[in-house]
DNA sequence: ACCTCCCTTTTACGCGTGTAAAGATAGGAG
DNA sequence: CTCCTATCTTTACACGCGTAAAAGGGAGGT
């Protein structure tokens, strides 16, 4: 159980009996040595403790097999179904992830692209912070390696750049049309400006809605606090709402989903969800994305689902086909837009 | 706004006229040079953009700053929430944090420790998958550097690691006893078996329930899919319990808040929220962590909240502690338990 | 002007591995 | 048995920086 502890390569190869160049060749692929010597290094592997010193490795490697991530926070279960499927999207393809979390601050978001960069990663997948994000610093990694922003992106300062996620457009337009179908035409519950999102949503919810020839309505959005306590400041607006009287046998399309459960939560404190005639609800709310939690919700919430695998997946694809042909100068950018899906349940 | 891009410190120490170890010495402590000097240096590092190599700079200190970090899974907000003030203690201490989440597969967190190992870190911080982890690949790691479990612990496997978390026996008490108060003496809703945690709540529940007279009643827990769907497994013990009327007037303590809100879907469903006399709840739920999440469910969840934020900052202390006396013997492990707080809202 | 002390520069080596080039070796074909 | 070729070993250098030791230089005190 107690083998032998071996810190070094040279030690590696007088242990087994094989060069270092061999061994170090072996390690980077096993079928590139002749199959009698991989076999005789896998069983000597066995017998002795070695781990190959991870800096040294990446340190001359053209290719460090790195990519960071980057998400502004990570107490939203959104973004963590992102990073898992970045994460085996990344594992499949044989790359090391490298998660930073913004926690809101532009400098904190900053610091962490500088350090993928010093790390030589191979690429760079960035939620960005949005308004506030430090496009100068974004903009130097972006020409410095490859770059994809996930989720939102920063479409005036860095248009250029690789995107994939949702399309707003398609996504918003799908459930707007279904409440519009179903019962009264939705009002519309912004985000805080955070990022382009935000403003996608906002803007793809007033075209369908005059496409449908219905009045858009917009939910007052102030912004108060730091802007990500989606629940709460959608709880305190709609209460305020439902306390006056308004908007009480209503519909309300909610920007994402941690808005709406905040909506909810106020509607039913205000005892909002009673039914109609028929069983129809007179109430409705409805979100975006399909938060994992929001099927739990009372009422379980009718949403547009966001495809967070293949937008994962998407991501890694769109860097290891940027590395594969690094040759070749600098295509024109991608932007990938995925479809979201209607998830009728029972808010809406 | 284009400034040069110096790739070395040797290209720097000649762009700025400073001697390389001159350099080396201000990177790492910009005051262990004089202050004219330091001075010269900070002006000259305005006018060029240069990054320190982050292997080259990790590879020869004796201390490289990073502290792993390995979560079972990242799609749940009390591990989140636990990371968060992992990496804010981490950032005023100046470390730099490698998460890896393991999927919840084995295989996975015993590649990432020994990733962490060859990354020569200074420490490591685990939330084990338990009872599947592998004991070999963890106790080897925690023999060679710095390591504390956070969360739940390998108990019988590994006894003498360090640990900070939460008391289950203080914090189940607490909310065993103000259940007990103020109705029905509750019934334990268990997790699977993952983890100690698993064991020691609904230990801690039994002998709380016996210490104040009453019999405890576990309701039982099959587990089913990979055991870390909380929501849908409660969901459907409790679905098909109160299917067949029981529980239907009872209290219901649950594990984790993420069980409670499976609880609370179902007993919504089946319309079991109604009010007894004096506006007193018939059915109550209760939960244990104090999600993030859980104050905007209905009825909002009373809950034990686990002080995440001192666990956090209590691993990277712990680690720190053992960096800075690293030359005494291994000390006596440290068990670090933190109380919980009742968190009293509407279910209960 | 001299000496001392502190900081800096110079010089040199080391970290653990990648990688290229040249020489040595083994296995297979003829 | 000989020769060729794929593979291995040997040797050497590189990566970017940490770090130690010795030598150099400047400021302050006398």
């Amino acid at each position: 159980m107690n083998k032998p502890k071996i810190n070094t390569m040279e030690e590696l190869s007088t242990a087994i009996g094989v060069s270092r160049p061999t061994l170090s060749r072996y390690f980077q692929d096993p079928d590139s040595v002749r199959s009698s010597t991989s076999e005789k290094i896998r069983r000597g592997l066995e017998r002795v403790e070695y781990i190959p010193n991870f800096f040294a490795t990446r340190m001359n490697r053209k290719t460090t097999g790195l990519i960071g991530v980057i998400f502004p926070h990570l107490k939203d279960l959104f973004f963590t179904s992102l990073l898992e499927a970045i994460e085996t999207a990344a594992m499949e393809a044989d790359l090391t992830i490298i998660t930073q979390s913004s926690h809101g601050d532009p400098a904190i978001e900053t610091r962490a692209v500088e350090q993928l960069l010093s790390m030589n990663a191979d690429g760079v997948i960035v939620a960005p912070l949005g308004e506030n994000s430090d496009v100068d610093a974004l903009s130097r990694v972006a020409g410095r390696l490859p770059f994809v922003f996930i989720d939102s992106r920063l479409r005036d300062a860095l248009p250029d750049v690789d995107f994939v996620g949702t399309d707003n457009r398609q996504s918003v337009s799908l459930i707007t049309d279904y409440l519009c179908r179903t019962g009264s035409p939705p009002v519309f519950l912004g985000m805080p400006r955070l990022n382009s999102n935000s403003f996608e949503r906002e803007a793809a919810y007033i075209a369908e809605m005059k496409h449908l020839g219905h009045d858009p309505v917009i939910v007052s959005t102030n912004i108060k606090g730091d802007g990500w306590a989606f629940e709460a400041y959608a709880h305190e607006v709609m209460d305020d709402l439902f306390s006056r009287g308004h908007l009480t046998e209503s519909t309300i399309l909610c920007a994402n989903d941690r808005l709406a459960i905040g909506a909810i939560r106020a509607a039913s404190r205000h005892g909002l969800f009673s039914r109609g005639r028929e069983g129809r609800r007179i109430l409705r709310i409805a979100g975006h994305d399909d938060h994992p939690s929001s099927r739990f919700m009372t009422p379980a919430l009718t949403t547009a689902a966001q495809d967070t695998e293949a937008i994962g997946r998407g991501a890694v694809r769109i860097l290891t086909e940027r590395l594969r042909k690094s040759s070749g100068a600098s295509d024109k950018p991608v932007f990938q837009l995925h479809e979201a899906v209607l998830r009728v349940r029972e808010s809406a």
